[in-house]
DNA sequence: AGACTATTTGGCTAAACTGCCAAATGACTC
DNA sequence: GAGTCATTTGGCAGTTTAGCCAAATAGTCT
């Protein structure tokens, strides 16, 4: 693999590894449904140190997924790209296709 | 966040982080457009050890994303999902929004 | 059986990730 | 300016990940 190809796929991986994590999903998910929110409310909705919400977040920004806006004390962090939910749509057929296959296996 | 909710995230987290590496990339990408590939030849292709292909391969089976067969000596492995590729559009708008941004920040 | 090829697994080290606490920063109020 | 709230950052410990080499496993051929 030739160092261009390579880092096209670092710059891609880099992007995904951002919601790789199962706080980060939690987040992308409200923000969707939710439009906006700040740091506070995700901290009280997830129940981890507001620090950890806040690196997540900071991981999420780095990556381009979600952009933020302060508002006097509080930071709102927002979706800006519509198409993460996509990701979610896929995983649920890898998800629904595992549970098949699974079933087949206790079935046989 | 209550336990059901949580193992939800982590139940997709896991599949999502299964692609978050340049190497699953390539070999997800590889085996979309190539159709199956042996490990003899992904290891050519990329250009590391043999047993860390393995290793990727491993973790991509595990997470219901590909599928392998084995035929005589040769271990062939084929996607087992083709929305995979849906990540693959969203990770690119991300990419141009980002760069968008980028020159914005240059302009100005 | 012995030689050879393809693949996986064990063991190791270096690097990255996560979470918490504590401290620093920034904004608003009195 | 002091006090307070929201957020970020520094630092630490425990866990996971990624790569390599070497060894084990499985299949093919003679």
């Amino acid at each position: 693999m030739d160092i261009k190809t390579q880092a096209k796929y670092e710059a891609r991986a880099r992007i995904i590894k951002a919601m790789a994590h199962p706080t980060r999903l939690f987040i992308v998910d409200e923000l969707a449904r939710g439009g906006e929110r700040c740091v506070c409310d995700l901290t009280e909705m997830i129940g981890v140190d507001m620090s950890t919400v806040s690196r997540h977040l900071a991981m999420l920004k780095n990556a381009g997924i979600v952009e933020d806006e302060k508002r006097g004390a509080q930071v709102y962090y927002s979706l800006r790209v519509r198409c993460v939910l996509d990701f979610f749509e896929c995983v649920e057929s890898v998800m629904k296709c595992n549970a098949k296959d699974q079933q087949r296996l206790l079935v046989s």
